[in-house]
DNA sequence: CTTCCTGCCGTTTTT
DNA sequence: CGGCAGGAAG
């Protein structure tokens, strides 16, 4: 280890625990640390110091992460330590996803892949669960295509093949034995299509390590030092994936908080962190429980909700900050007058807060000139919204982001939600990317389903089956004219004959052309554009966002010809972000679930619906190991607060037409009656 | 191939 | 309530 003379600037703003964990020596490393105590932040100078430090070539680190947004802020904060420009930092940063399909398209003629292999979504993965399940003769309602493609993702991030599910759980009931049929048969469409679902990206690339290990051994020399972040999240094909790289040198720093654990129901197993020292038993363990973002009260009540959980490492969360306002717990009717109280509330805060300074934003009444009675809906938001970046409200279910719109609009509140219809899964976007896809990879079905059949021409889904299978079995490019026996005639062959033609030419254009431009061309040609512009608002709506698409690609992948294109295919069905184009977006109020509020903070943070069966979900109220996870999405709304905590419950709220009658949620009573201000309810 | 009607069912969601 | 699967009819 490297005795340092003089203390690096970017070291000396650490704590002690903090510096203990970035300067540890090599070897695994945890560092587990609450909510707010800069556990990310350890990671990044930890990066830093290896560099600077121990004077590691960056080519040999790779740093993970979860979400694309972790990974950009982890490139440029450690850009900005390292006196560098974020592009040639040198280190391989991204999530696990991206970084392992970079991994894949090297290799992937070893598992009989080409290195162009498409990348199904969860959208492609369902239809193609349903045509297998209307294969077997079942329909829609018999069999939940959702349910089984939740089943079959799970089996995968465990690493189970379908021979092995079949083994384990094929005998097990008539549903798990339907299961096991439909994953293999699954398992060979990806196969026929040149696919791979995001589990496969993980799962095919453990394979390889497993099945070649000079190979693995050419990796772990390469990188020999890896990164985690949010480890608690990692399900057990990315534990093992990092375990095999890392190899026997173990050269691990991983960061995480299993009180945070909230996507277990996604196969994320928060086991890989407790067990960590049986992994590696020379790991050198750091807890970082000091919190530096929230008020003591906040705080505190953080700990009480978590109290009660059984399945959970022993922490003590505390901070020096100062104890701030309680928490402001506050009955309301039902779920409008809780948006509206929510959304008047916030005017008012942005108003008055002493943090966030803004003009008053009462309307003065139009005939009498006074400012009106502060009474329900009698403001008006006034600002421009920047005030209102300190503001999240967090809801448990999407569905209840309505309520919360309509009130916005109402007061003429500026508002940003998260979540709902990402930019990639709409339907115009799909398509375009349909075409490109097929460029790449002649043998994509999936995506030959979806451009063939957009715009129309005269080819049914029928027809386009037939011509699928048939070039599957015959194991021939789909769009080729040496397809035999597809008795198409009549305006059917001729659709499939100008299909054809049309792909034989942007193949031909294909090394010419940059990404935008063959978007464009693609646009043109198929007759897209002129369907989309038929003079319908929404048809122009749907055409912009393909222009927005053509931005992307014009930034991001500049290049011309068959890499750039698939590298543009590949950023597209990784980064399903959206928040980077609602950035663009002036300020407002942001909206969201708990689950996509993880990682950050806020001024004032506002939790709604806390009523039992909503939050914690009634869904939940089964498995005591279900509802722990709900306990700890409430710890992890409650500590994104620095200063203010608001939680409400509606009374009578509307559920699907009915009225369910709403009791406060367990978690408040969790909450020490001195940390709590509660409102009375407000009379309706 | 499209459109219209009926009836069912309802977490969280990243990559 | 509202979205969607699926069947029937155009």
């Amino acid at each position: 280890m490297v005795m340092l003379m003089t203390q690096p600037s970017y070291l000396k703003d650490l704590n002690e625990q903090q510096l203990a964990a970035v300067t540890a020596p090599s070897g695994p490393v945890l560092v587990l640390a609450g909510a707010g105590s800069g556990k990310t932040r350890t990671l990044i100078h930890r990066l830093a110091y290896l560099v600077e430090e121990v004077k590691l070539s960056p080519a040999h680190i790779i740093a993970l992460t979860f979400t694309n947004k972790a990974a950009q802020e982890i490139k440029s904060r450690a850009a900005a330590l390292l006196n560098r420009s974020s592009a040639n930092l040198g280190c391989l940063i991204g999530t696990f996803h991206s970084v392992s399909t970079r991994f894949l398209r090297r290799s992937a003629s070893q598992l009989g892949f080409p290195p162009g292999f498409s990348i199904y979504d969860q959208a492609d993965q369902l239809s193609l669960i349903r045509t297998i399940i209307k294969d077997l003769g079942y329909n829609q309602r018999e069999v939940s295509a959702g349910a089984v493609a939740g089943l079959i993702s799970r089996s995968k991030a465990d690493l189970l093949s379908p021979t092995d599910y079949k083994e384990r759980l094929g005998s097990h009931n008539k549903f798990t034995s339907l299961v096991a049929e439909i994953y293999g048969r699954y398992q060979t469409a990806l196969f026929k299509n040149q696919a791979m679902d995001f589990d496969d990206l993980i799962n095919q690339q453990v394979k390889l390590w497993q099945e070649n290990s000079q190979l693995l051994r050419q990796y772990q020399e390469r990188f020999s030092y890896i990164l985690v972040d949010e480890y608690q999240d990692t399900n057990h094909a990315q534990y093992l994936w990092t375990k095999l790289l890392v190899g026997p040198a173990a050269n691990l720093y991983a960061v995480g908080d299993d009180w945070q654990s909230i996507y277990s129901w996604r196969g994320a197993d928060f086991g890989n962190i407790l067990r960590f020292n049986q992994d590696y038993p020379q790991a050198k363990i750091y807890k970082l429980e000091r919190n530096y973002r929230s008020t003591a009260n906040i705080i505190a009540a953080g700990n009480a909700v978590m109290a009660p959980a059984e399945f959970k490492t022993d922490k003590k969360l505390w901070t020096a900050n100062a104890a701030g306002r309680p928490l402001k717990v506050v009955e309301l009717y039902d779920e409008i007058s809780e948006a509206n109280w929510v959304v008047e509330e916030i005017i008012n805060l942005s108003a008055t807060s002493d943090l966030i300074k803004g003009e008053p934003m009462y309307l003065p009444d139009q005939e009498t000139g006074l400012l009106p009675d502060v009474g329900q809906g009698s403001w008006l938001y006034q600002g421009d919204g920047r005030e209102l970046a300190g503001f999240v409200v967090l809801y448990r279910t999407n569905a209840q982001s309505r309520a919360l719109e309509e009130a916005c609009l109402k007061k003429g509140l500026p508002y940003r939600l998260v979540g709902g219809t990402r930019f990639y899964e709409r339907q115009e976007i799909k398509d375009i990317l349909a075409y490109l896809r097929l460029l790449i990879n002649d043998r994509d079905g999936a995506s030959l389903r979806r451009a063939a059949l957009t715009p129309r021409r005269g080819l049914g889904e029928t027809s386009l089956d037939k011509i699928i299978s048939l070039a599957q079995t015959q194991d021939v490019a789909l769009l080729s004219s040496s397809l035999s026996n597809h008795g198409l005639s009549g305006s059917k062959l001729a659709g499939w004959q100008s299909l054809i033609k049309l792909y034989n030419k942007w193949l031909q254009l294909l090394p010419k052309l940059t990404v935008a431009e063959l978007i464009d061309e693609v646009l043109q040609s198929s007759g897209l554009k002129k369907e989309l512009l038929d003079g319908s608002a929404e048809g122009k709506a749907r055409y912009e966002n393909i222009e927005e698409l053509k931005t992307v690609a014009v930034e991001r992948t500049p290049g011309q010809g068959r890499e750039a294109l698939i590298e543009f295919l590949t950023d597209v069905s990784l980064w399903q972000d959206q928040d980077e184009l609602a950035s663009k977006q002036p300020g407002g109020l942001t909206l969201m679930t708990l689950h996509s509020a993880k990682g950050l903070e806020f001024d004032t943070v506002f939790l709604v619906g806390m009523e039992e069966g909503l939050f914690p979900h009634s869904s939940s109220f089964s498995e005591p190991k279900e509802l722990e996870e709900e306990r700890r999405l409430c710890y992890v709304g409650l500590t994104r607060a620095r200063r203010l905590v608001y939680c409400t419950y509606a009374t009578n709220r509307r559920l699907f037409g009915s009225v369910m009658l709403g009791l406060p949620s367990r978690f408040l009573g969790d909450l020490p009656r001195d940390l709590i201000d509660f409102q009375a309810p407000t009379p309706f």
